[in-house]
DNA sequence: TTATTTCCTTGACTTTTATTAAGAAGGTAC
DNA sequence: GTACCTTCTTAATAAAAGTCAAGGAAATAA
């Protein structure tokens, strides 16, 4: 049944056997099925977590009905509830699981006294941390300095430049792309064809194909 | 000489003495002249730093040419460079002392040891990282949903707002607003003459006040 | 004081982005 | 297959943001 156990993450790979076993006693296992709210924006969530299957999104929403994905998180990734930290401080995201999903979770009562103890797991933390905040700060770059026609190149190269020349199937609809870059899906479907029109992509209702790398390449770095 | 002592900090205020003496022994004290760079963008920075005296501005620079100013420290404000936690990152933004600035530095070689003891402190500094977390993501937001108009608002709002009904002097230039909203200084202008026709604030090319509180809440929670 | 520099203001114009609306293609359920 | 629903596409239009250019006021330096 478990697919990702906790020694596979970096964050745990440092604990013995036993250290574990206590870790997985203090969790609490829960599954959430697809298209489930994990955690809302705004609430006091104070929990931080392992993904142990499926898939969770974490998205920014407008009351206008705009919506920013901010970060997606795969199974074995770990993240939490700024509660989890400060109480009383509302989440800046919500989560949703877009797949069927399973959270290790633990709270902040009962972690944060095994943090205090182990000074190594604490720094670990810190440098998942780092790299969290790493991420924010390249999406206000990209959100400040770049149109939105680098930004969706950006993403194209993100999502597909392993796969560049093949002809793959079109999985992202035209909202996910743009509440990726945070736009519109007419935006998207316009500068899709753009990119098409330019020879970078080829693309119809179903499919698409990357055939210039370079000149996607270029478009993303505009503004770098 | 000393303006701002360790102790005053909530990162340092858990320490006894002769603990607070063994961390300023480890520290490095660095003064630098107004507008001086204290770290450039990308660069492997591996220190964590408390202001001691003066101001320094973290400041997001494109190619070409507009910035975007994420967060200005205070004395008795801690902060890092990401290097400091994930060896080889580089800094997401610039550092600049914009007044003469002394700063108290530890490098990651020196600090990571005590931290990894203590663990205590370790969990305080994942605190104020969390709470830099919220800032970002407070900007991100506002760049993602928020028109110039309604971001401009919420930075008068942010500076202004205890002193409204007074006159004020324009300490701010527009250059320095426009850096702080992720605009131009000329759309920084239009709207602020923007806001004076509707009653929101007096503005002259020297001074201004604000006269409608209200009138900015209502622009500065547009898509919120 | 005069010269010089920095900063503010404004209008005209361009570019980018978003909105609205309509229709078509593909997929799904019956 | 037909009806229905979702998604994609496109054009027309509007709104927002940015650029360029010019001129003027204030501050600073000589």
């Amino acid at each position: 049944m478990t697919r990702f156990s906790l020694s596979e993450n970096q964050l745990f790979e440092k604990f013995s056997q036993v250290e574990l076993d206590h870790l997985i006693d203090c969790s609490i296992e829960k599954t959430y099925p697809e298209d489930q709210w994990i955690t809302h924006y705004g609430s006091d969530w104070q929990y931080l977590f392992l993904v142990e299957q499926g898939h969770v999104t974490a998205i920014k929403e407008s009351p206008e009905g705009r919506s920013l994905v901010v970060t997606t998180l795969e199974e074995g990734d770990v993240f939490w509830g700024v509660g989890f930290f400060k109480e009383g401080m509302g989440m800046p995201v919500a989560l949703i699981a877009d797949q069927e999903t399973r959270l290790r979770l633990w709270s902040r009562e009962k972690l944060q006294p095994i943090l205090i103890d182990n000074g190594q797991f604490a720094w670990d933390l810190t440098q998942l941390m780092a790299e969290r905040m790493m991420q924010a700060s390249r999406i206000l770059e990209e959100l400040a300095f770049q149109p939105v026609a680098g930004r969706l190149a950006h993403l194209l190269l993100a999502q597909f430049k392993d796969q560049s020349g093949d002809t793959m199937a079109r999985d992202l609809t035209l909202d996910d792309m743009a509440a990726r870059i945070g736009s519109t899906r007419e935006m998207v479907c316009r500068h899709l064809y753009q990119f098409s029109d330019k020879g970078a992509i080829q693309i119809n209702r179903t499919e698409f194909k990357i055939t210039d790398l370079n000149y996607l390449e270029n478009i993303a770095d505009k503004g770098k």
